[in-house]
DNA sequence: CCATGAATGGGGGATTCCCCTATCGGGAGG
DNA sequence: CCTCCCGATAGGGGAATCCCCCATTCATGG
């Protein structure tokens, strides 16, 4: 995650801002709230992947606000295609979900920046003008997480579970309670619940049911 | 469901609107939207049950924009106490949920419209002018709809869920636990555990693990 | 060799799960 | 008008889990 300075001067006059998000009423939001900047311009809406993509090839701007939840696609797809083909691009990933969640998702597959949206009208101005000047976003809390996790040489991700915790994850996943997994594992179920608590360490998750949410949707995933 | 018309008369002026959204980015968006017409007044913002009602009570406002999901406190919720409290108030739903699972729930809160925030921003001004002249806003498909299956629902699945253990079971969905559900519903633990229960029954899962796994899939297909 | 980490378990208090029952208010039907 | 049912709320109580401690064993690499 060390930052490279191998970024593009920022633009002379306005910056051009591309927005993706599949709610129209959110896109009139950021519409609304980037109409303001004086030094900022929207140059284009896109709510899917596909025209995301064509829209950013045609306009070429500055920054792209991009939504992890889109009408067509998905929009962790849509960041890392967007940096391979336009690494110049500086991306801003600005979605609803939880932070902990995809924060660092989005980091790695190549954005400059999170935002959530419940701060993004308080934010978002800020956001994008410090990715424009090649620095990365993220809210305070969000900055602690990661950057603690930067000693660890994995961040929060499954990679970096044992063997035997990634089995009791997987279980996990599949809706499996902690009393079956000791069963099926022959296991002790203080062993299991030890195994969720080093997993629970591992992946920066803060409850039980956070664990589970994690799970399924890493269990959905890869289906 | 038939069209009552002791409704008030129009308002002279401007029209008042109060919007409820938990989003800052979509309050912004609605705001552009009404600020953009010449009759329409926006007079307030909430994201939160409380201070939706206060700001109802003090504002008078002739409109009130709802949407189902709020930061504190449930917005079906929200649309019964305000037709309680408040009945000459129009109220308007619009959310980003499936419309064919919760138009009728909020027509039958008390709602005077339903409104999908996929197509809000071409037709909301059209739903709140309709709504100020005592009619009902559903979109065509949904007018079919609703108005064809007075008599019965679909059982069997998450239809057939209550409007509280719906919300119960989308927060479920979302992650949280038994706990902040009860304080962001402003219930006892014990009914929440009552709800979990009933919801068990209804989708006939067999454990606490099931239902969080169901839920989870249940809130990640509707994003 | 011994420091480290993985795998296995336990203690114990807090919380949740799960099956009961119970009240209360509103709407459907007699 | 008056039951009867049901949704919403909530408690009791025992079992299970959660969650933060900790201990032991065993392999592996520095």
């Amino acid at each position: 995650m060390a930052m490279k300075k191998n970024d593009l001067i920022p633009p002379a006059g306005q910056a051009r801002i591309l927005i993706v998000d599949d709610h129209p009423l959110v896109r009139a939001g950021f519409r609304a709230l980037i109409g303001d900047e004086p030094d900022l311009a929207v140059c284009g809406e896109a709510s899917g992947f596909t025209d995301a993509m064509r829209l950013a090839a045609d306009q070429q701007p500055d920054v792209v606000i991009v939504d992890l939840s889109l009408a067509e696609g998905s929009g962790l797809e849509l960041v890392k295609h967007l940096h391979t083909r336009l690494p110049e691009v500086r991306l801003l990933v600005c979605s609803m979900h939880d932070e902990s969640l995809f924060a660092e998702r989005a980091l790695k597959a190549g954005a400059r920046g999170y935002i959530n949206k419940q701060e993004a009208t308080d934010h978002v101005v800020d956001a994008v003008h410090q990715v424009l000047r090649g620095e990365i976003y993220l809210s305070d809390a969000m900055t602690q997480r990661v950057l603690q996790a930067e000693g660890g040489v994995q961040l929060g991700s499954v990679e970096a579970l044992t063997d035997r915790e990634l089995e009791v994850f997987s279980l996990i996943g599949q809706g499996i309670g902690t009393s079956r997994i000791a069963e099926q594992l022959h296991l002790s179920v203080k062993t299991v619940e030890s195994h969720r608590e080093k997993i629970k360490k591992k992946l920066k998750l803060l409850s039980a049911t956070e664990l589970s949410r994690y799970a399924t949707q890493w269990s959905l995933e890869r289906n």
